[in-house]
DNA sequence: ATCGGGACCGAAACCGGTTTCGGCAACGGA
DNA sequence: TCCGTTGCCGAAACCGGTTTCGGTCCCGAT
């Protein structure tokens, strides 16, 4: 027998009136009962539910919307304009999100829009046209106007990331603060006394954490950061390159570089070959992000994979319980990244003494 | 003034009730001017949207949807399974979609699933909680069991592709048959008898569509297909790249290829690498799709490009054509894939005649 | 025996729209 | 002048739920 194939041969979904005849009980009794209201006997809850489900009643979402407000749906709306999502991020995370939301009947609406005002106004109609009930901000921004919207709004919203002033923001992240850590200990641990970084932009929060990360690092490890193999702002592989160069030609040449992002070491990758330096030979890196590129890269990169389809699951989930009241000091996650070694940053024959003398005279 | 910042203070949207109260008209009165009737006089019509447009009225999905069954929105869901989805495709596929359905203030409820049976089963909860009232089927299968999922429960769809039976379907398609024709007589154009082909999947119809139009092309140029230099079933790089090897080693081994996915190129210039042959310069390939990983290939891939974005635009106002009832006859489309010329198919000293000598004897 | 208070449920209002139905007024034709 | 159409709009039902408001019934305590 079909869920919804109805006895009586047309394919019409069951209401709750259908049940509630079915039931011999008022209808507002039915809602109660399955609403979970305290004015219900325990039997009479138990059987609606049994027959409910017998009859495979499902509520129709946007007919329970009108009154209570709430669509069960979950915004989204992603910045065409940033490359980011062009990688598989984009897929993974998407599946989480649906799967986690489906797993209690909600569903997810997206939406698209190019630039951050765009994305405002994107998000501004479905707020006003009640298409969701709150709000996924993929790629957190240090001073984010999309917080700002939900908050003058009152509408709920994550943070995938974190953002300058936490205050009422339910958030997870990943801590790509304590991979730069860890790359640049592990990097130290490999005998790198010059250790460079390279970064995404400040305009996102994550720049900030990781820097921060990176200095920690290098502080942990008793080595001085030096601002000339520093660079900023590179979001692709054309900047990395450029950022790169620059680094590779400083005054002393770093023999490592961290890179905050996968596509800033590519770039970092091509620079290197054009002068002469060889990535896993002669210039050890550590990067972040667990693109697939990055595996295939020559040499093959080691990186801190994110994995983007938990975070998509975990935001959904985190999402859901914020419209439905939870407080918010429960809603603030943050998860590790995973290193996967491969063969970019451990260099066979290293000495750190030996090499730095080398590059030197080079 | 903001569009809808409640002069009283509170930030109440208006409803109808509001808009009929400040007309001093019945709200069905103007529920029906709103939604073009034809018993209300155009000059209250008039009156109506304009003080509508002023007061910055926007029904309300849902509740309309309780009334008519329909909640303005676009069915999505995305096989995770699929690894095209993982190209950028997808964000300019969404882009498209998500745009021409906010031009007519619909929105895009997207889902994922892994197999074609769980992309069924989310569907079908779509369906029941009529959360979506029609759905975009992207990559059509020849034997698609979503469109027998969509005509067994009678809702609307629009396929991104063709389908064995295309009786009862709208669908939008970029002509990968002329692209292939196209192909093989450039190919021919430069010299070429011997011209390998490698296809997709036959489960989906473009394949069997690519290789017609591979057959259509070789027909139009006098030359004869060689089974051994053809292969099918190829949708990623490894397989690209065992096809490759199996099409190089035939007896008449090609001068030139046709792919029918730019993968199955990539995993060709594998091939070739690995068997001393050298794509652009004693191996012609023009592919398909315009991923931009055939743009920094070496050599770059001469691709026919699919527009995406332009796609998805097309087939979210064909859906929303046929959810409003338009004719099947006038919702399908077949629109040009455009070649970008690149290095991979022009061979800079290719003889004919000398160059087959030289393959035979190697 | 009476009364107060829970426990439990029915009835009806309500949410924001759409659609049906009927009525009034003006108009044209006989 | 009278009547039948139209044109146009108001009133109310309706969609599928939720929520409020009472109203029984039963129970134990006084």
């Amino acid at each position: 027998m079909q869920p919804n194939g109805a006895s009586n041969g047309t394919t019409q979904r069951v209401t709750i009136n259908d049940l509630a005849e079915a039931l011999g009980l008022a209808k507002g009794t039915v809602s109660r009962a399955l609403n979970g209201y305290p004015d219900i006997a325990e039997s009479t809850r138990a059987r609606v539910t049994r027959t409910a489900e017998r009859m495979g009643y499902r509520p129709l979402a946007q007919a329970q919307a009108i009154r209570t407000g709430r669509v069960r749906s979950l915004g989204l709306v992603l910045n065409t304009g940033n490359a980011d999502l062009h990688r598989p991020f984009l897929t993974d995370f998407l599946d989480g999100i649906s799967r986690a939301a489906s797993e209690e009947s909600w569903t997810l609406t997206v939406s698209t829009a190019t630039g951050v005002e765009d994305e405002v106004t994107s998000m501004g109609r479905l707020i006003d046209e009640r298409k969701a009930d709150g709000f996924i901000l993929p790629r957190a921004m240090y001073d984010d106007p999309r917080v700002a919207l939900c908050k003058a709004r009152e509408v709920p919203f994550i943070l995938y990331g974190r953002t300058g002033d936490p205050e009422g923001c339910a958030w997870y992240d990943i801590s790509g603060e304590d991979a730069m850590r860890l790359a640049v200990l592990r990097l130290a641990g490999f005998g790198h006394k010059r250790i460079g970084f390279i970064n995404g932009s400040r305009d996102y929060t994550y720049a900030h954490l990781r820097h921060d990360g990176f200095l920690a690092g290098m502080a942990e490890a008793g080595l001085e950061a030096n601002p000339t193999t520093m660079a900023e702002g590179v979001l692709d592989i054309p900047a990395g390159e450029a950022a790169g160069r620059r680094i590779l030609s400083a005054d002393a040449p770093p023999t490592a570089v961290v890179c905050a992002l996968d596509l800033a070491a590519l770039g970092l990758y091509r620079a290197a070959d054009g002068m002469g330096r060889q990535v896993g030979r002669d210039l050890a890196v550590i990067a972040y992000d667990g693109i697939p590129d990055s595996a295939v890269a020559n040499p093959p990169l080691t990186t801190f994979s994110v994995d983007n389809k938990a975070a998509g699951q975990r935001l959904a989930r985190l999402l859901i319980a914020r419209i439905r009241g939870i407080d918010l000091t429960h809603l603030r996650e943050l998860a590790p990244a995973h290193l996967i070694a491969r063969q970019s940053d451990l260099l066979p024959d290293f000495d750190p003494d030996q090499t730095t003398r080398a590059k030197l005279n080079a």
